[in-house]
DNA sequence: GCATCGCGTTAGCCTTGTCTCATAGTGGCA
DNA sequence: TGCCACTATGAGACAAGGCTAACGCGATGC
């Protein structure tokens, strides 16, 4: 077999990145792909995102997140309207939201067609994200049969429209008496999550909130007839409203 | 929420390849993967690879493969026995084994789970080959039952033990009267993968050889009563051994 | 009013993986 | 024997994405 009979550029085992939306000159790697989604979930969490925050939860150092904040800014993707302070663009977040979609749906697959545990379906999904097409990515969304929540109950923005990544208040909020219908879980410690799965704590439970003891303990909440004290780290994870 | 609650290093979008073995001090990018899985197929296509047709197989220039080969040679996983030859050490076979058993389970998922069609399962899976966990492509082993081919016809290799990579000769060598099963149909071009698939050419069929046309002229089969004429450029690509 | 501390940035460097351009070896053929 | 074509590699550059060390600067405390 003579080699020069095939079309190697469509068989070559390409280091490059999917070549998402035309609009942008600059092809978004995995690096910047990672930044949006983490630039958005800040916003989306505190209002803002700095520097440091995004440094510590992207696990790179300061300057590195200085730099590539720069590099976003060229290509409109994310604005700097005060010091200490990164808002993605109405650019950088239709791009966001692109990211959003598509890691929560490879999440929905993985836990629905594979079976992935629930507390390992993001860090897979982290992974798996960057390297999904356009096209694959519309026959997972539909074989899922479109859902509209991935495994931790976070919202999975539509193809085409509006998304509201809208969020419950999480149940280091709550007060005794209230009951309280899960909606989300927080899906960054997988450890947590994993106790959180033990528990039956997960989206749709409703949980009685029966005490706040004092002094930073626990908040003990009762789930079927269970009495389960959740400590201030897991009760930060939880989301939810008025049952 | 205060972000330091959390575990940020397992959360992070890390776009580090993931860590497969413990042999290796290097970690094997993507990069990496696909120069060991070039030279895995062009040895066992031809005998042996080279500088250029590795070049061409990957589609980069050949001074970048000269620049990559030293670095896998120093990483002991290819060897140069002589000018104008590129092996595979043992090391480097184990790890390039590994690579196409990913790429091949994940190239049968993708038929499988989704019905991707058949000339499009290589390219999707050439992307996500390297972003795979052995936890994931196990998941996906036991998920597809242990399959021992992939969608092309080839060989999956098994986790652990002995891989074959054996090929029957191209259609391209067989002869008026002859009676060939196919066994594999390369997934290099998936422009003329498509246009078997569209004429029924697949692994498992069985294709009556009628006559060669002369002068560089087409191969003329019978499968299921057509008769089908394929140019060298076809029946270089179908493998498969007498009826 | 000044020292300090936290935050962000600049400067400088490294690795990976690519490129182009130029050079060197090598084998075939007139 | 000499030339040509092919193959491989060296040299140098660049972009992406990291790092550390050092600096600037605003808020805060004394």
């Amino acid at each position: 077999m003579r080699l020069s009979h095939l079309h190697f550029r469509s068989m070559c085992a390409v280091p490059l990145p999917h070549q998402r939306h035309s609009c942008c000159s600059r092809v978004h790697t995995g690096a910047v792909e990672d930044y949006l989604q983490a630039v958005f979930a800040l916003t989306t969490e505190h209002g803002a995102a700095t520097t440091s925050s995004l440094a510590e939860l992207l696990g790179v150092a300061p300057p590195s997140v200085s730099a590539m904040l720069n590099r976003l800014a060229v290509d409109d993707l994310i604005a700097r309207p005060a010091a200490h302070r990164v808002e993605l663009t109405d650019h950088g977040r239709r791009h966001a939201v692109a990211v959003v979609r598509r890691h929560r749906l490879v999440e929905e697959f993985l836990l629905r067609a594979l079976d992935v545990p629930w507390e390992d379906v993001h860090a897979e999904a982290d992974a798996l994200e960057h390297a999904v097409s356009a096209r694959l990515l519309e026959r997972i969304d539909t074989f899922l049969g479109h859902p509209t929540r991935d495994p931790h109950g976070d919202p999975i923005p539509p193809r085409h429209g509006h998304h509201d990544e809208g969020r419950p208040p999480p149940l280091s909020r709550a007060r005794p008496g209230a009951q309280v219908l899960v909606e989300r879980v927080s899906d960054r410690d997988s450890t947590a999550l994993r106790h959180l799965g033990e528990l039956g704590i997960r989206p749709g439970v409703v949980l009685d909130v029966v005490e706040q003891a004092p002094f930073g303990g626990p908040l003990w909440v009762e789930l079927e007839g269970r009495r389960i004290p959740l400590g201030l780290q897991l009760t930060d994870l939880v989301f939810g409203g008025t049952a």
